[in-house]
Parts: structure tokens; sequence; C-alpha cells
DNA sequence: CGGGACTAACGTACAGCGTACGGTAGCTTG
DNA sequence: CAAGCTACCGTACGCTGTACGTTAGTCCCG
């Protein structure tokens, strides 16, 4: 009852029935004003959900509540969870800011990539759509201009066409694996306690260089930043190498 | 009625009601024989539904359909989805065969790579378990193995007990960064043609660079095996660089 | 050969999800 | 002041994972 108020009921409040109060109450909010949401407030909220509480627990239902909202309120604006997540992704992306744009062209690229990264792991649930989203993650709208940039620099130091477009490949996916292993692990003290368990547990006869090289595999875990851009340097390496055989 | 039949009703069967029949009949099953479920045969139907209609349509009630049987029985084997799901992982990853054993350390160490790359792009659904896992993903004990193998190759090479271990961080997050990306993309064809078109509208003069490399970075992005291989060997490449430094 | 114990298989129920659909209220415009 | 438009919303449906308790097949013991 009150749940499933008929519609047309004069919602009569019959107050004078002695009962101590509806019962548990459904905490029915009002109706919430004429102008209290938009695209980019939605966005807002959605984007804070989502880095406090982990893309499990996010829902259109929890999105509303944060917002004191209905939840159908949302699909006025969004066709649903998948654009609304779509829109959120390509906020983030958005935010890229090309890092300063001197030195020479490794060191241009090296700063570029970097900062892709970074871009990555401050969003960990962000980073998550991205490696979830069918489309050609590195191809959105926000993301061409730093795609654009790095094939220049790439041209710059030398490549060849198809090395050029390869390169950027490897870097691309160098740069969302290593991301991704960053936020799922290197941030989460309770995985990289799991980790340390494991690595002492194991029986070092029939796994030696790995029972050996435990506590350096340890550190370069635990900082996953320094572990990317030792990762990308052998990257660079390769690359340099490959456009010094052009010269 | 039928299906809420009051539990201890005597189940008077009143079919003396004109009615005709019992209206949809839910397919009520009869009880499956008392053998008839193994964890083996849930993991390899659950395989099976996961290489098939992937992961989204995956559902405890669809497997347990497709096996014959009621949703609950499931819970007899397994703790529940995620435990399953642990399970299929770690199955698919046992079955990891390291190649042969012969040649020069760097060429032992790019087959074992791209060994891993097959196994996980063999498994499309799969890969995004593990790639949603919270877990250190190489770490399991199945993939123990392979991790220990490649990190003695690093240490043959030369490296040091730091540069094995980073070097090994540095493979795995591309390999895996790689076989994301083809089985999100690469392997789509729907996924690959909005490439395509996508980067057939690009403005010329925003995107330079982007719009000259179209055709090598299409090629590229259709071939993603070969595209690995070519980073890999750009990171070996770097970590030759490596060894012949130590030396 | 009966009967009790064990447990694999199961049915039901519940809370939560995304969202289609239609109702309602408040601003805007005539 | 009325009419229309549309932002906001309530309800309902079909889906999910799974807690809980029931049922029935099997085996063992007396």
């Amino acid at each position: 009852m009150a749940l499933t108020r008929p519609v047309y009921a004069p919602d009569v409040p019959s107050e004078h029935s002695t009962a101590t109060a509806a019962p548990p109450r459904p905490a029915r909010r009002s109706r919430a004003p004429r102008g209290s949401l938009n695209p980019d407030l939605i966005l807002d909220h959605a984007l804070r959900l989502l880095d406090e509480k982990g893309l499990d627990a996010f829902s259109m239902r929890a999105l509303a509540e944060d917002l004191g909202v209905g939840t159908m309120a949302l699909y006025t604006y969004f066709r649903g969870k998948d654009e609304l997540f779509r829109a959120a992704r390509d906020r983030v992306l958005a935010a890229y800011t090309p890092p300063s744009t001197e030195g020479r062209w490794d060191q241009r690229l090296r700063a570029a990539c970097i900062a892709v990264h970074d871009l990555f792991t401050g969003r960990p649930a962000v980073l998550r759509l991205l490696a979830e989203s069918t489309a050609n993650d590195d191809f959105l709208d926000a993301a061409t201009s730093a795609m654009d940039r790095m094939l220049a620099l790439l041209q710059e130091g030398g490549l060849g066409r198809e090395d050029a477009a390869r390169a950027y490949g490897t870097l691309s996916r160098f740069t969302i694996g290593s991301a991704l292993r960053e936020v799922r692990v290197c941030a989460r003290p309770e995985a990289l306690e799991m980790f340390r368990s494991r690595i002492a547990a194991l029986p070092r006869d029939r796994f030696p260089a790995l029972a050996d090289l435990a506590p350096e595999l340890l550190l370069s875990t635990e900082n996953g930043r320094e572990q990317y851009e030792y990762g990308l340097d052998l990257i660079l390496c390769g690359i340099r190498d490959l456009a010094s055989r052009s010269a």
C-alpha cells in the first residue's frame, strides 16, 4: 500500500487511523524540481560513484539516489547504461592534455605515453570500461589527437609508414596492459598481499627461478608506474634501433 | 498454480474442472539421475557456452539448462559463479604446453610468449575473465611453470635479477594487452568495420599523420597475431640490448 | 530385508538489476 | 487563464545470483 496507490486516487490521508504511522515508510522522495538534472551533472556523479565504489557497485538506481532523483529520470539524458558509460569514458579521455613539446622525438614520445598511462590509472573504474569496450579503444574522438601525435613523433624519428603504425600498436597495447595490471593488482593491497603469500609458499625445487627472484618480483609489482616506465624504455630501445636502421 | 503449489498440500488434482489442461505448462523437467553431474562435466559445458555465446550471455540458469539440470544443482559443486569462473580459468591455463626447448635463449623466450598469447586468444571469453580478475593473473597455479620458465630464460640471457623480474613484467603486460585487443577488436568484423569507417571520416587537416597512415593502421589492426610478434620483437630487442650491456 | 542416514539434485523465494511504458506536474507560450 | 510540452517519475517485467529447505536415490547397518 502507499507504494501501489491507485493512480487516480485523491490520496485521502486517512490520518485518523490510530496506526503508528505508515509501517516502514519507503522514504518517498518528493519530485525533484524541473532543472535539477543535466548530462554533465549526471556524469560528474557517475564518475565519482565509479571511482569511490567501483564498477561492480554501480547501478542506475544507485546513481539516481546519489543525485536525489528517480531512476527513470536518467533515461531522459541517456538512452541507457551503456550510453552513459560511453559518455563517461569519453569525458575522461577528453581530459588528456598533451605534455610539453620539448626535447628529442623519443623523449616526447615517452612523455606522451606516460601521460596516457597516468590518465588511465587515475580512473580505475573507467579503465575497466575501456578494456571491455568492443570499439577500437584508442580511436575514440577524444583520443584521436593523442594517437595522431604519437604517429607523427614516430615518423619524425625516421620510421617508415608500416613501422610507425606497428610501433604505435605496440605502445598502445603495452600501455593498456600495464594500466590494467596496475589497477587490478599493484594498487590493491589485498591483491599484493595474496601475491606475497603465494610466492612465499612456492616449492623451490619445482620453480627455482621464480622462488629465487621472489624479492625482485615483489618489488617490481609494488611499483606499477616505475615498472611501466621500464617496459616503455625497453620498447623505445627497440624503436630507436628500428629508426637507426632506417636512416 | 502448479508452480507454487503449497508444499504440503495433498495435491488434489481437481481435474474435474473443465479447463483445457494446465495453461502453458512450464516444461517441468524430471529430476536428473544421481550421477549425472560432476565438476569436469560442468566446466566442459561452461567453457563451451562461454566460447559460443560469450561472457555476457552466460548465466547459471543457462548453464544448468544446457546440462539438462536444475539451476541449484550446480551449487553442489561450486560455491557460486565466481568460483566456477575461477575454476574454468584455471582449467584453460592448465592447457598451456611449453613449446620446444631448442634454439638460443631469446628464440625460446619468444616461442614461450607466443604460446601464451595464442592460449589467450584461443579462449576469448576466458581472457575477459582473466583481465577482470583481481588476483595476480599470471600467478595462478597453472601459469606458474610458464612464469618460471620465462624467468629462467631471461637469466640465461645474462640479465641481472632485477632486470629479469622487470623484463618478465613487461612481456606479461604486453602479452595480455595484445590478447585483449585482438579479442576485442581484431577478431571482430563489426569492430574492424567501425574502425575502417571512422578512420576514413577523419578531417585530414586536424589529424594529418593519422589520416596519412590509415592504410597501414588498418593492415596492422587486421592481423593481430602478426602485430603481436612485431611488438614482441621490439621488446626482445630491448632485452637483448640489456643483456649485452650486462655482459 | 527393512529402515535410517547421507547427500545429490532440486523448487521456491528474494533482493537486486536494466529498462519499457505510461502518467504527472510544472514551466512556457499563446 | 488555458493548452502544450517535456522533465521527472512510479510501476512492472523479465532477468540475474543464490540462501534456504525439501525431496529422492543410494548405501550401509542391523
